[in-house]
DNA sequence: TGAGAAAGTCAACACGGTGTTCTAAAACAT
DNA sequence: ATGTTTTAGAACACCGTGTTGACTTTCTCA
């Protein structure tokens, strides 16, 4: 089932427009990125990018579908363990997933990112911590519930976005072991 | 020192433009709309939007400027009274702001927002947050404080953003009791 | 290693949105 | 009613877009 791998040429590509989109990202709005400058610093030909993508909002949106692909075969469930025992984990490999793409992740989650990608975000989250503590005992009316849960997957990407532009200085254990403080004993206090 | 107010017909051109860019953006995304179509929605002509506006993306950043600049007057610390009692006023006028520009919090805040939007937004809370509780204890390390404040500034984008899709059917004053609560005691427990 | 397939290059094209400019008409303030 | 300001309307050159066709290069796999 695993997707065969794409021709060498295409991996080149791919790699270089991301690359070279990335870096953009980090000068200029999505809006502001033409085609044609995209791959003049990718040094390809124009047309090649259509080969791929239908515009720039494509391109980012097929990478953004790239890294959740990714992420969601990374914080599957394992098993049939304890869930209270699978949290740390599981927040444990999404920081380290965080870490291995930053730079995209910072980019996405900078002023010239995409809310989109944020949505998406928390979403996988959102629905991960309803599996996690879909048994934990919550004060409040069930109204409340959604702004529990907004609260929290926000500010769990807030962590991450402060994370990537320090530059990912602390390790994912340490990470994961903060944000489980932050999640269970609140903000404060 | 009050700005005097601008000829009836350009106050009616930008009501209109902004009326039917808030349409569009809950239809679509900000880089598919043109001058085009958005001035034929707002049935005017062409040129005339660029007499205030030189393209759609700073459309929308002096639509959020506008909107920085009341928030900004509203949400001032009032005289010298105790920090601990302003909290909650601030927090009910903060919600009262947001739910009298709804439509446009929302498309700001959707898939289709502006990440430019929210990073505005965390910076006006997050200066209002330092401000209020910088007397507060908070354990941890000094480094741990971004990811607090990222954290809880971020949580209250989240609710916010939850309150807004769901049309603010709370009231301003339970929305900060809530938040409030979520901020000193937790997402959980 | 060679042949066929796939991908990239290059040039060219029509299309449409952009941003500007001009004049005339309409709405405004007094 | 008058002078000022704003908008409409049309025209314009410009540029990025998205596509096409012929060619060259690179890869795969038998």
């Amino acid at each position: 089932m695993e997707t065969k791998k794409e021709d060498r040429r295409v991996r080149r590509t791919k790699k270089l427009l991301t690359q070279a989109l990335t870096q953009l990202l980090q000068q200029k709005q999505v809006n502001e990125i033409t085609v044609r400058e995209l791959t003049d610093l990718a040094d390809m030909n124009r047309g090649t990018f259509y080969l791929y993508y239908k515009d720039i909002f494509d391109m980012l949106e097929k990478i953004e579908d790239e890294l959740f692909e990714n992420l969601n075969g990374i914080i599957a469930l394992r098993g049939n363990a304890n869930v209270s025992e699978q949290a740390k984990p599981i927040l444990r490999d999404l920081f380290t997933f965080i870490e291995d793409n930053q730079e995209m992740c910072r980019v996405l989650l900078s002023p010239n990112g995409d809310m989109n990608f944020l949505h998406r975000l928390n979403e996988v989250m959102r629905e991960k911590c309803l599996q996690l503590y879909q048994t934990v005992e919550l004060k409040g009316t069930e109204d409340e519930f959604d702004y529990h849960y907004s609260f929290i997957v926000f500010g769990c990407a807030g962590i991450i976005r402060a994370w990537v532009n320090r530059g990912c200085p602390e390790s994912a254990e340490e990470m994961s072991e903060l944000t489980s403080r932050m999640i269970l004993s609140g903000g404060l206090a």
